[in-house]
DNA sequence: ACGATTCATGCAAACGTTTGACCGATTGCA
DNA sequence: TGCAATCGGTCAAACGTTTGCATGAATCGT
């Protein structure tokens, strides 16, 4: 009991080869019933578990799946959006008996380095990717290991990545203020960074010109952050002009949140004088008032979806390059009202 | 550049032998300025990066920490706690260059059964267990692998762990309460699965004894769930009475702001009729409201520390079972007042 | 100038598996 | 009865490192 049995120790005692035991013990049908019940319970006796390290060596597969979250895993957490992917992540990989290991880069890595030094470690024998910038630098040669990206990639056509139609989520959601009857609509939260938002606005043109509704250029407004927390004073302006917005397509309910609290200092009140339509339907915005109506990208699926097609390549199961869409639900609550009449 | 070089490929480029290679790379004294920078660029060129299976086979170490969610990895992330430890422990994990491997075993596998898994697996140098039962079916014999536990462990003697000080908390929490004039207070969330919840209310009976208030047994109630969403029915007769409760202890943010729903429904509102003292400190009690009082448990420093004691631990600086103590604070907002005149 | 140190490197064994090649004994078929 | 196929298992090589020991060359002290 010391340290660990080895598989000699079986053979041993089983007086058998090694060989035989590492096959009766994988169920190879070159074993006799009597031999594998006899190795079975000598295995057991000895409580001997395969060491990985010397099995991956040989068969050099792990099932070990790196997972890697943009700037750094360990900084993201804050927003529940990872979490929800991760929990879908693990789900999968418990399922299919995967082991998870999380890239946490030193602090300031780029995705890039990120992947190669997750690659390079050896030990995950693929990867999945949230990769979310639109343009890492130099996509460099390849890994050596199938990768899957959750979100849009930058070459989707040789890539292997699950994501929400995000031209059609920005769509719906633009939408669902139009049919109200809003139409100076205000778009907060953009950051050319990220594919997801170059799609969202374009889904916002597309039903802003469909419902014949002018788009106003300096009405896309970029989040501003001030240590972490976002900052709206410069759409005071915009705010108490006459012509203000009567709606807005915000891209993240702590940012909406935000929105609202600062649009109550300006005496203008949510749903009434502005209306609100929000992205990632977290806690927070659900127990906000008024509770917002957001849009749910649902994360978690993004992640079952993620593993499993990461799995199935592993498995040889898929290889041309794959994308799966993800369904978003638009959950109305209470940040949308009628426009007022003007 | 088809397959990965090996130390062989850098060892013939280079001229010299494979353990030459080993030994420069790794800054051994014995090798020569020369011999070292030419191996060194060799190993550059053909991209190598020593495969970490071969090497950890023989030295029988690896740099990566196995982290154990209780039940199941994959359905603990729902709560904000839990990211934020992992935030934490992916924080130093990242700056010592370690891995963090996530067990995410299978279904319903005990706590007990994930460890053995993960120790099995060989993959992981150490464990952190966020375990926090206070029975997990019998310890068995020893995993042959350092484990730090965050949470309060069944033998505090011989374990190495970092955890709260639950009882000063709940004794903070309730004093708090005491010291603006409440008496009848009400301990809500009580699972006596939890040792945590032994100590708060082991903490909660001291400070009422300190005040010479009353404890009633039957205001120490557990969550009723139904489908994961507390149910507060049963709360409805004691909060109709004439001596109801001005005040209470809840032992986390979600639950109290479903009881401040519940209470609306009686007519009774927070903190005019009731206050509350909640745990966690999450987003969605900050943001309800009225914005809750909360005892914050600092997570994400709980995971740091936890991390750090292990590596400590791995490298041989610690060697005695340690206890480390995270502090709490306990952060004023609007969910507490004074006792109306009764 | 010579044996003793030190220095820089190579050799080979180990780490614990998996797996293709091989081998003797049964069995099947004609 | 002879020969091939099948069965049940063993042997040894391989996976890619690390490391104790051996070795030959250079350096040193006397």
């Amino acid at each position: 009991m010391a340290s660990k049995a080895t598989i000699k120790d079986v053979a041993r005692l089983a007086e058998v080869s090694a060989s035989t035991v590492s096959r009766a013990l994988r169920d190879n049908p070159r074993i006799s019933e009597e031999v594998r019940a006899r190795v079975r319970r000598i295995a057991q006796e000895l409580d001997f578990h395969p060491n990985q390290m010397a099995r991956s060596l040989v068969k050099r597969e792990t099932r070990i799946v790196g997972v890697l979250f943009a700037e750094s895993a360990s900084a993201s957490m804050g927003h529940p959006f990872y979490p929800a992917v991760l929990q879908g992540l693990g789900k999968v990989a418990g399922e299919r008996r995967y082991h998870m290991l999380l890239s946490t880069g030193a602090e300031n890595m780029s995705e890039e380095a990120a992947m190669r030094d997750m690659a390079d470690s050896g030990f995950a024998s693929g990867l999945i990717a949230l990769t979310t910038l639109t343009n890492p630098e130099e996509g460099g040669g390849s890994l050596g290991l199938p990768v899957v990206e959750i979100g849009h990639p930058l070459n989707p056509e040789n890539s292997y990545y699950v994501d929400n139609d995000n031209v059609q989520a920005g769509y719906v959601a633009t939408r669902h203020l139009l049919a109200r009857g809003h139409r100076r609509i205000l778009f907060l939260g953009y950051d050319k960074r990220f594919f997801m938002m170059e799609n969202r606005l374009k889904g916002f043109r597309q039903a802003m010109a469909e419902f014949g509704a002018p788009v106003e250029e300096d009405w896309i407004v970029p989040a501003r952050m001030i240590e972490n927390t976002p900052d709206f004073t410069h759409l005071g302006e915009i705010f108490q002009r006459a012509e203000r917005p009567t709606a807005v397509v915000s891209m993240d309910d702590p940012l909406s949140i935000g929105l609202s609290g600062f649009l109550n200092t300006l005496s203008l009140t949510v749903p009434g004088d502005v209306s609100i339509v929000s992205f990632n339907n977290t806690q927070v915005g659900q127990y906000h008032t008024p509770a917002l109506t957001s849009i749910d990208v649902n994360p978690r699926e993004l992640g079952m979806r993620a593993m499993t097609l990461l799995i199935n390549i592993l498995k040889g199961k898929v290889t041309e390059p794959t994308h799966v869409d993800v369904p978003f639900t638009l959950v109305e609550r209470d940040s949308v009202a009628e426009p007022r009449q003007s």
